[in-house]
DNA sequence: GCATATTTGTCCGTATGTATA
DNA sequence: CTATACATACGGACAAATATG
């Protein structure tokens, strides 16, 4: 059976690059994860997709690398490659690290540029804007980039790329459990009230916010895991 | 002209494995890089390598891709694979994020299992071991043990590839610069002093001391890169 | 549990493009 | 500018592992 995300990632056939060839279908198949068309653990067939794509096989296991070590796939030894299924300790850890890169964040937030701040609240009211034009998934992708733009207050190249890889991880987790809107909504509220007190200066109380913030979080997705895992 | 390492790495066939001959291949280089044998700007051509490993180029690519992944290589579109060279900028960056995640290590250190701590005093063991037969490198890989097991505290699997990561990056720094004695040796006692600190529970001056340690070995480090730079 | 079909792991030869002496 | 060396990408081959009936 051909499966409908294999004729859109055949139809986004990219113009000329100047970048590697795997370089260009690994984008497009990050896109696909990213956006959910390809839902975690799903297999990824090395035929299929290279008859899709037009690429020979060497290339497209090199695309495969390329998201692994982006945590995106998991590769199976003589099995194949699947999308990544994020398990609830895996869960449990992302967070531990979510809350050490993004306090540390906060605390960086009267040495950073203007222009980084200015993206945190431009995050928060992208989000604002989106949730009341109804477009709960673009309130996902506000938020994403609202805790992103948080750690990259701390000014490191290193810093950005983890919180961009574990971030792209939380895309995974949400697709898992669907509902964007009852997941979302009550946390624009707390983005801009996190964003109000970093504002203000008062920075202990941001990271008090910031903390509580991410345990509501996660509680909330362990609890749905737990649920899930029922079925 | 066919180099030394090139027949090194050809000697050290390993005996059958169970994992990709990629991931087998990756780990020879590794070798090679941290042990300081492969020096950072050295140029690795594939067909070479291939012969000196018979393995294929797919093969070989593969295993470049994993250790680019690491940092320890950079692949220059077109333009072939290196040993990675860090730059002074990359060296502020490394320091910034190491003292993140080892500050952590420190302040998680209460709720840290007692085999987590006792790593710890081995790695401070070990290396006043070899410093006392003199063994500098040795006490370079004790040091880098230490910092690892500072920030397994934290006990996030992440956490622990991160600094896994981070400090795999740190040899090639000191390759680049040699003399492993006189910049290793102040730090030994340096080390035994935080742990004891650890030891004994008080967090705050064990964080102030490992705070001025990483803020002394950055500026060494960073004004012999300086003079490097000169020549 | 077995035989078969499918898929992956690995290798090779080759054509094309790119960088550098 | 030409020549050479090398990297990129392709497609085919075969063994080994896995999935399927």
């Amino acid at each position: 059976m051909r499966e409908r995300w294999l004729d859109e990632l055949a139809a986004a056939r990219p113009g000329l690059d100047r970048s590697s060839t795997a370089a260009r279908v690994a984008g497009l198949l990050r896109e696909q994860i990213t956006d959910g068309r390809l839902v975690p653990g799903a297999r990824l067939p090395e035929e299929d997709l290279c008859r899709a794509v037009k690429v020979s096989r060497n290339t497209m296991r090199e695309a495969f690398r390329m998201l692994a070590q982006e945590r995106l796939l998991v590769h199976e030894f003589n099995r194949g490659v699947f999308v990544r299924r994020v398990t609830a300790d895996a869960l449990a850890d992302l967070y531990r690290v979510r809350r050490i890169l993004e306090c540390e964040g906060v605390r960086c937030a009267p040495d950073a540029p203007p222009e980084a701040l200015a993206r945190l609240e431009a995050a928060v009211l992208d989000g604002e804007r989106a949730a009341g034009a109804g477009r709960w998934a673009d309130v996902g992708t506000a938020d994403i980039r609202f805790h992103q733009a948080l750690a990259a207050l701390v000014g490191s190249p290193r810093v950005d790329e983890m919180i961009r890889h574990l971030l792209a991880e939380m895309r995974l987790v949400f697709h898992e459990m669907g509902s964007p809107r009852e997941f979302h909504e009550p946390y624009l509220a707390r983005n801009r009230r996190l964003h109000d007190l970093m504002a203000r200066g008062d920075l202990a109380a941001a990271e008090r916010e910031l903390r509580s913030y991410l345990d509501d979080a996660e509680a909330q997705l362990t609890k749905a895991y737990r649920e899930n895992e029922r079925l």
